[in-house]
DNA sequence: CACTTGTCCTGTCATGCCGTCAGCTTACCG
DNA sequence: CGGTAAGCTGACGGCATGACAGGACAAGTG
């Protein structure tokens, strides 16, 4: 599946070569934690990965590819997210279980990743497809298996049948993601982060099941 | 209370200058629109109002502080969206009613502004507490009268007492920046437009009420 | 061991944007 | 009409970008 990992100009990157590269990804990364987006310069990148900005320009065609590549590694290992939801029960007490980790699960897993989540967002808004896919990627592992739960509960009339499980799982979802990428700044509008997790497996189970749940 | 306008070394400025100031922050804001943030160059700001780099360098101390005070205009304007909940009724239709027109406020509004609310969030999210005024500026307006109805609904139990109103109220409108900031890509993640709005209808009145709303 | 081959890195260069300054032009006012 | 302050820009040093050619290095070959 992963084809051999190449360098701008063509050639085939040996042992030596893939480990500078990875170098010049982990100190993007860092980079991008430490400063605004807008910020990250070529040069910064490759003085902290100790060599010249020539060698970044090797590997990466500028700083938005080699994001590329950080934020398609971190999709993949994102589909860890669709354990929280695969298979769970939205019933009784299992149901208000499973909103709660599904909660904890994206909180913690955008907290680790925060950096690169946002330009993830940042790039989907402004309508790079790229970045988009990447987003899709990551949010439909739990999107779709969420979407699924509704569906199955509105044959059972507990959920209006005119409504759109993937829109409803769509907005649920985009509501976790985005409180996860402004938890640090949470009390900022007065709130206090511990306050947020049960808040919002409410209403995520509200959302799903249309019940309150009995905990 | 507002102050005269000034520029960067202290002089103060005229009509003519108020007016060059002005095209600047519109071409900016044309600019933020038709590409992304991270390639917004101040000569070409410059270029496309007719005027140097060094006359915006006059004006502003680097575009960041330009986009601030157009973040901070917008936010002025945004506080419209207050009259959305404002003394506005949760119980039985009208209650409905309210959740419909507060869906169909935020996704305008956010139609409107979009490229500027994108960098607000962007900034927001980096941590910078300057852009997080301006964003809580923005949603408070709204979010602190939703808290109001969250706990006045709580009196009355029919909302779960141990939760944080302005959690709750946080999380809803959170839920609906994100998805109004990816509105335009609703189609890649297999939503459609039209299918959006009630959905989102449905879950700010579950989330503030505790009920499904009766239409 | 010298030689070859192909990978890997960097010095250097042209280009273009950044941010600042001195200085020129324009408008206003007595 | 002269003085004063506002308004604008040309020009400049500095730095990032992106391309190239060539040197350093490791591994295999006769």
């Amino acid at each position: 599946m992963t084809g051999q990992v190449r360098t701008v100009d063509g050639r085939v990157a040996g042992r030596r070569g893939q480990a500078t590269r990875q170098k010049l990804l982990d100190c993007l990364s860092e980079m991008l934690s430490s400063s605004p987006y807008r910020d990250v310069k070529v040069i910064d990148v490759a003085r902290r990965a100790g060599t010249s900005p020539a060698t970044f320009y090797q590997y990466f065609p500028d700083v938005e590819g080699a994001v590329l590549e950080i934020a398609d590694r971190m999709a993949a290992d994102g589909s860890a997210l669709t354990a929280l939801v695969e298979g769970r029960s939205w019933a009784g007490k299992a149901g208000w279980q499973t909103a709660q980790e599904l909660v904890d699960g994206f909180l913690e897993f955008w907290k680790k990743n925060d950096a690169i989540l946002r330009v993830i967002d940042l790039g989907a808004a402004e309508g790079d497809k790229r970045f988009a896919r990447i987003r899709a990627k990551i949010l439909n592992s739990v999107n779709s298996s969420l979407a699924d739960s509704v569906a199955e509960l509105q044959s059972k009339g507990r959920v209006d049948k005119d409504l759109s499980p993937a829109a409803i799982a769509g907005s649920l979802v985009a509501m976790l993601a985005a409180v996860a990428s402004h938890q640090k700044g949470a009390s900022a509008w007065g709130v206090k982060q511990a306050e947020l997790r049960p808040s919002l497996a409410v209403l995520v189970h509200l959302g799903i099941t249309g019940r309150k749940p009995t905990r």
